[in-house]
DNA sequence: GGTCAATTCAAACGTATGTTTGAATCGAAG
DNA sequence: CTTCGATTCAAACATACGTTTGAATTGACC
């Protein structure tokens, strides 16, 4: 027996995202985001409980009710605000900024996207989420909206960075594999951080470890991607 | 109130594991493991539930816990025995010679991890459950078993690989991060199926897409780990 | 056939968890 | 001060799930 409740908060939800992130004194709603993204981000949906959010953010378990609807919209809001918090913590703007050489804004792309990774601080749980999300995609179908609206775009950014260092002359899906081959070496980092820190705990232990494996990935893909010419593919194999 | 049994049947997993797979005939307990293996691939360990896997195995819930002791042990068990498949199904034996230039041999490597990756065969929920459990380890404790007795000779066959490809001259954790260039390639595949398959479904779509992909990770790696030398280190970054 | 250990079984148990409910409280407006 | 909608609250609800329990069944041995 659904109460009308759900519903309004409900479409509330769909306001708030229509308008675009209407500016809201809501220190309930607030604290739930944040207590939510920091319990999600650790534990995954399936793990992380309602009680658990609300405990710490210091409010009664009917609040997500009220506030949200349901355990996966609230999840929901949380992934599309974790994706806005860290492109304002690892911008961009230089790998767009076209004035600058190729091989510049591939290092500005491979730094902000371990940064996400890889920070421990408060705002590392925003890449985190993503990651997580992207392994083990939850019932509640939010990422193909964060997919559509701002991962696009970056892996767009990515393709037009790659296409500039490899040169022409690769089919369309070859250019897409490029560029996976950039990114794969970055989430690695994440989503393999169990077999990495038993097997080679020093190369992403401190901050200096991370920014030289930041720099080792961009030098590793430029020159993959500067000498691809020269390795010609392997003939088919049977079997 | 735990009863006696329980620790009858870890006393048993326990010989089982010391013993190196002594063959029984046991009905139940191979199809326990069998749909085990399914589901925990498929969904995990926390979303898959006991009632699930006996269903599909139509044994009695009870069952899990007579031979195995509890949901954990078995999911234990599950994953050394995926793993020991999936060598079989994939196995190293090219990679690991010695005769062959190791371009060859990064080539076999790289086709056998990807392979385990994507096989969408019955196979290739031994890789699947083995990516999953790296990206987000259960309670069990046993991926620490299987990394230590199977994947890290892993690592260090493709180490060995990757020192004859790219040369003297470069620190231990440099020689590591160059591996984990490589593996991450694979991994992502896997880790990140749900962005490919959202904004390139066409490179992984069959087969034969799977094999190009294959190709091409050795092929970047390849240009990668020979012309480093070629690309300097960037000047250190401020901030 | 009887005995005994191994195995299976359905029901029960204890705990966990998202959601709902109706009352109480709060804050703004008249 | 009263009214009214918004918000919070604790308790209850309904369902889920790993585990336990004691009885029934099975299979091997004498």
């Amino acid at each position: 027996m659904k109460s009308e409740r759900p519903t309004e908060s409900v479409a509330r939800i769909a306001s708030m995202n229509a308008s675009n992130d209407t500016p809201r004194h809501d220190p309930t709603r607030k604290r739930l985001l944040q207590a939510a993204l920091e319990i999600f981000a650790d534990k995954g949906f399936r793990d992380a409980t309602v009680r658990e959010i609300c405990a710490r953010a210091e409010v009664d378990v009917a609040s997500v009710n009220y506030h949200f609807g349901s355990k996966e919209a609230l999840y929901s809001e949380v992934l599309g605000f974790a994706y806005r918090e860290a492109s304002e913590r690892y911008p961009y703007t230089k790998a767009g900024d076209k004035s600058l050489p190729p091989e510049v804004r591939l290092r500005h792309f491979i730094g902000n996207l371990l940064g996400r990774m890889l920070d421990d601080t408060y705002l590392g749980r925003h890449g985190k989420l993503l990651a997580r999300e992207l392994a083990d995609p939850t019932p509640t179908g939010a990422l193909d909206q964060v997919i559509e609206t701002t991962m696009k775009p970056h892996c767009e950014l990515l393709d037009g960075i790659v296409a500039e260092l490899v040169g022409p002359g690769y089919s369309e899906a070859d250019m897409h594999r490029l560029g996976l081959s950039v990114v794969g070496q970055c989430l690695m980092y994440y989503h393999s951080r169990s077999l990495i820190d038993r097997v080679y705990p020093e190369i992403i232990a401190t901050p200096e470890d991370i920014e030289r494996t930041a720099e080792h990935i961009a030098r590793f893909s430029i020159a993959a991607l500067k000498h691809l010419h020269l390795e010609k593919p392997a003939p088919h194999r049977a079997g």
